[in-house]
RNA sequence: GGGCCUGUAGCUUAGUCAGGUAGAGCGCCGGGCUUUUAACCCGGUGGCCGGGGGUUCGAAUCCCCUCAGGCCCGCCA
């Protein structure tokens, strides 16, 4: 069974109506490891819906967290912002300045997160955490924690080690600036917290208005409570043995709430590079992603492996196998047939719940999504037919397609001439039409071959420079000097691009100089 | 120091919770395809399940030890 649809079952048991959700500070630029915590939830959420039962989802947008410092990508202008949260200071420009705050920081960011999101089919109900601040709604989580406050003081001390100071209080006020740090509480008269400021200015907070925050561990237990979450899977980070996960449980239950079970989903890592960081801009973007990869590749990235594992995103040719497999899996779906054993069908179950999660739209067939070309013949016409036209007008003649493109088809080829363009296109997928025989060439050329080729040149000066005539022109070819077909596109692609294999041979000469591919040829 | 995750064929991995003769895909090798040759179809090769010990009639699976890689233990989410 697949992980997604294994945790619907767990909720099921539990009873009611579901809620899944996932939370994320917009710091800065969103990563393609938020994928993974957005899509883990997500995925469970359609899981109950699959599965019959009521079930929401929805993206806590952590708005009211401060500024913890001034990143790379800030100017230094923003280093009178720390500690203010994320919701109330300006969004910076392209020069990394403040900008004239007509939106804010955690507007900026998230914004084209949620874009990308809505383009691999994750519409969420966002909540904008300092909103649910400003609506009250934490009132009553906060003068409860306030209250048991030594309780909840013990919990934290207890199950994560950390000794917290005697003037501890589960309310961090904001002072006089509009900053959280350094600020004392020095009352509490509900509904108002008093503090006195780093500035030395005195002043008083209101519970019932985003005056300020409960610490994060205790925030994130309350919004359990208030929204009536009952799945958050949360990074490796909160999941560590005395982490925010083991505190938030208990202290749920002592502000009267029902908490989620704890799930842990481990940490998407680039190829090669370590986890994402942004301070040392190892990041690829969702949008930079979605722009090279079709968004139900991305979404069967994740549904693929389980929960627990490491995924290595690699924008390189591992691309190409994961494209593979998933066209492999939606053409010949998983079947599940008498005599099969245990294991049989259990993978074979998993593998279509993959395929289900994948999709962009809940519920729409597999097939659709490719939209009859596979991801690899889309890459070798993109790359040897400069024109989409003539891109189109191939997969006409070939049968893969009938009149005019699909709006996903014109899309997806889009995306592959941004990968080919970009950095992380393979150098082994590329295609180089070589202008001289290389060593390995030749070595790989017997007199058979040889012959052969002499033989195509002479057709191919004659023949119609066209996909077709070419075409025959091979087949002639092989024919008059009684070589193995195989071997004759082999030769071909030897003397052309110095590889044993390439794509289709007809196009790829047919986008080629007659006069240098005859040359290449009868050099050979 | 404490804790979590991972280690299975050249590569990516399933199977570990509920112990019963190791499965898959890719790659590779061979064959086929009288014209979609990075495609498709058929067949084959390939694993002392990181290592050691224990429990058991029986262990990839449970227990202990060990090696290797990744990660977490900051009012940082």
């Amino acid at each position: 069974m697949h992980w997604a649809d294994y945790t619907a079952q767990r909720l099921i048991e539990r009873g009611g109506e579901q809620v899944s959700a996932s939370g994320i500070t917009p710091s800065g630029e969103f990563h393609i490891g938020h994928l993974r915590e957005i899509l883990s939830a997500e995925m469970i959420h359609r899981a109950c819906l699959d599965a019959g039962i009521q079930s929401k989802y929805i993206f806590i947008v952590d708005s009211m967290d401060p500024l913890r410092r001034v990143y790379e990508f800030l100017s230094p202008e923003y280093k009178r912002y720390i500690g203010h949260p994320l919701a109330f200071i300006p969004a910076p420009g392209p020069d990394g300045k403040p900008g004239d705050g007509k939106q804010t920081y955690a507007e900026h960011f998230l914004a084209p997160f949620l874009k990308a999101l809505s383009e691999i089919g994750v519409l969420p109900e966002v909540v904008m955490n300092h909103e649910t601040y400003e609506s009250g709604r934490f009132a009553e989580y906060i003068d409860l924690a306030i209250s048991k406050r030594e309780e909840i003081r013990g919990i934290v001390q207890d199950i994560s080690g950390r000794e917290l100071a005697d003037d501890w209080f589960p309310y961090n006020p904001m002072g006089s600036d509009g900053s959280l740090d350094g600020v004392t509480v020095t009352g509490y008269e509900n509904p108002f917290v008093l503090w006195v400021d780093s500035h030395g200015i005195e002043g008083k907070s209101d519970i019932r208005k985003a005056e300020g925050k409960m610490p994060w561990r205790i925030d994130w237990a309350a919004r359990w409570a208030i929204h009536g979450i009952t799945c958050e899977p949360a990074g490796k980070d909160h999941g560590a043995a005395g982490g925010s996960y083991d505190t938030g449980i208990p202290i749920c239950r002592v502000l009267g709430g029902d908490p989620p079970d704890k799930i842990v989903y481990e940490w998407i890592q680039l190829k090669g590079m370590g986890p994402m960081s942004s301070s040392t801009g190892l990041t690829v973007g969702p949008m930079e992603a979605l722009s090279l990869v079709p968004p139900e590749i991305l979404r069967y990235v994740i549904a693929r492996s389980k929960i627990n594992r490491h995924i290595e995103f690699d924008t390189g040719s591992a691309l190409f196998r994961t494209a593979d497999e998933y066209e492999r899996l939606v053409s010949s779906p998983a079947q599940e047939e008498s005599g099969m054993t245990k294991r049989q069908l259990v993978a074979a179950q998993t593998q279509s719940g993959a395929i289900r999660m994948s999709q962009v739209e809940s519920g729409s067939d597999p097939r659709e999504s490719i939209g009859g070309v596979s991801f690899r013949h889309l890459s070798m016409l993109a790359q040897i037919k400069s024109s989409d036209e003539d891109v189109w007008s191939s997969l006409n003649r070939s049968g893969h397609i009938q009149g005019e493109p699909g709006k996903s088809l014109v899309v997806r080829l889009a995306r592959m001439r941004t990968w080919i363009e970009g950095p992380h296109f393979p150098e082994d997928a590329k295609i180089e039409i070589k202008m001289a025989l290389s060593d390995e060439s030749r070595d790989n050329l017997d007199d058979e071959s040889k012959q052969f080729l002499s033989a195509l040149s002479t057709l191919l000066s004659e023949c119609e420079w066209s996909d077709e005539g070419i075409n025959e022109s091979i087949a002639n070819a092989c024919e008059s000097s009684g070589i193995p077909r195989r071997k004759g596109y082999s030769s071909i692609y030897w003397a052309l691009i110095g590889r044993s294999h390439g794509p289709k041979a007809s196009s790829l000469l047919f986008e080629m100089d007659r006069g240098g591919v005859l040359s290449l040829l009868r050099n050979a």
